[in-house]
DNA sequence: CGTAGCTTTGAGTGTTATCAACTCTCGTGG
DNA sequence: CCACGAGAGTTGATAACACTCAAAGCTACG
């Protein structure tokens, strides 16, 4: 997957990242810091980097040095099981975290591969730890972000223990459709990063469930679907869908 | 449930508690703390207290006041969905802790219920945070509990979202097992203290599932059951069982 | 323009849910 | 001490949802 001939062009690697420039500041770890305290967190020596798609932040096992803030792109997060099989943890978007289930035993207990091409800004932890020791504002924040993946996490367990199918694709849209709405893109339309493999291990489904269902899904009217590229046409019945709700129909809570 | 004859009997609630003599020290949040830093802990008002079996220590959507350590018997944690359907999130023994899902928005996205008699340290989290800003050990034993409970949840994805009925079965026996050899107990021999229902409801199964389950994997000589008291007899199997295994006869990796 | 990988679609199967009846256990009160 | 009842657990029959295997259709990239 590493090509030479495009090697060069990606040397806008290892950039200084400051967040008090960054259009995400108020979506990622910043999120409520103060003035001052802003200040201090962009001491704090991040680096920016480019993935191509295909390579890896980080790989299963590999100790933890930083965390990570997805700046542009996509990234999924895999765990393994002994047999092979696999299991998406999670999808990463721009303004999201990524690496913080390493801080444990201080390695990642899952790989990070980059969708497409990726931003990711590397924001070393010992460092990090060391300032939000000082920096009230900036151990609230990391608690704070931990605690909603674990909740994320959670939401994902009833999904994947108590869903049908149809339940947790119909979830997933949803999800995304959110995410990309807080980035101030388009919420209805939009384009998936990832194969239906991707979403089959992440949604714990076949591919071909996952597929048959974006036809399903199509056909009752409720999106419509070229690829990957995604049109949301009924967010209401998509919800009811994603409740339990009668079949599709839109139900008036 | 509550009932007003035993009512006085409890009133051993509300005692102070200091981790200094606590037998679960060395398994609960204190773990590597330095005397000074448990020292410094201990200044902390901790309250002890004391539920009976269905009580609630904290219902869905109740604001955050304290996290939870458990000191003896066991708790779950169970999310609702819209529609009626539970899903239990997590079993708590001691040593373990609770609550710490609700940081992210000060309010508990999930409840939490006795299984039996337990005792409970109820750990104020705004004097606790506070805390952990002045004393090092204490902010990073917090940050790694949490990305335990990460990567708990993360593998818990990983059983629901790939792993058969026996397969889940399997591992939760076994971390039944590991969690009771921690507490220096007998980790091949213990009693369950919730039903089949909760069990189903935590591995993402029907309760018929996992009694069948039970029966099966006592036919074939993996464990004894006798309603929920538990004999694991070839740890080896059901090891291979939990990790996809042939079949159930032992593998030599 | 060809090929490799991704996606769709179909047919058949299997695991697990659901529904229903029966049994066991344990706590309660007679 | 025994009888009773309620909740918990077991077992069986049936059905559904989603998986697997297989093949054909697309898309995108070189």
């Amino acid at each position: 997957m590493p090509d030479k001939r495009t090697a060069k062009v990606i040397s806008i690697t290892n950039t200084k990242a400051e967040c008090r420039d960054c259009t995400l500041r108020e979506l990622c770890l910043p999120l409520g810091l103060s003035e001052t305290e802003l200040n201090a967190f962009d001491r704090l020596k991040k680096r920016q980097r480019m993935l191509r798609k295909g390579e890896l932040l980080y790989r299963y096992g590999d100790p933890l040095k930083s965390l990570y803030a997805i700046r542009s792109g996509a990234v999924k997060t895999t765990g393994l099981m002994e047999d092979g099989r696999i299991q998406v943890t999670g999808f990463c978007l721009p303004g999201e975290m990524l690496g913080i289930d390493a801080i444990n035993d201080d390695r990642h207990p899952c790989s990070a591969e980059a969708l497409e091409i990726t931003e990711v800004c590397d924001i070393p932890y010992l460092a990090l730890e060391a300032l939000a020791q000082e920096v009230p504002g900036l151990q609230h924040q990391l608690l704070r972000i931990m605690s909603q993946e674990i909740v994320r996490d959670e939401q994902m367990l009833m999904m994947l223990g108590r869903m049908s199918a149809e339940e947790r694709l119909a979830s997933c849209l949803i999800s995304f459709s959110r995410r990309h709405a807080r980035l101030g893109r388009n919420g209805a339309e939009f384009k998936l990063s990832m194969s239906r493999q991707d979403l089959g291990d992440y949604l714990g489904l076949a591919l071909e469930t996952v597929s048959r269902l974006f036809t399903r899904f199509q056909d009752e009217g409720l999106i419509s679907v070229r690829g990957r590229h995604i049109l949301l046409r009924s967010l209401d019945r998509l919800q009811a869908l994603a409740s339990g709700g009668a079949g599709g129909r839109s139900v008036h809570a």
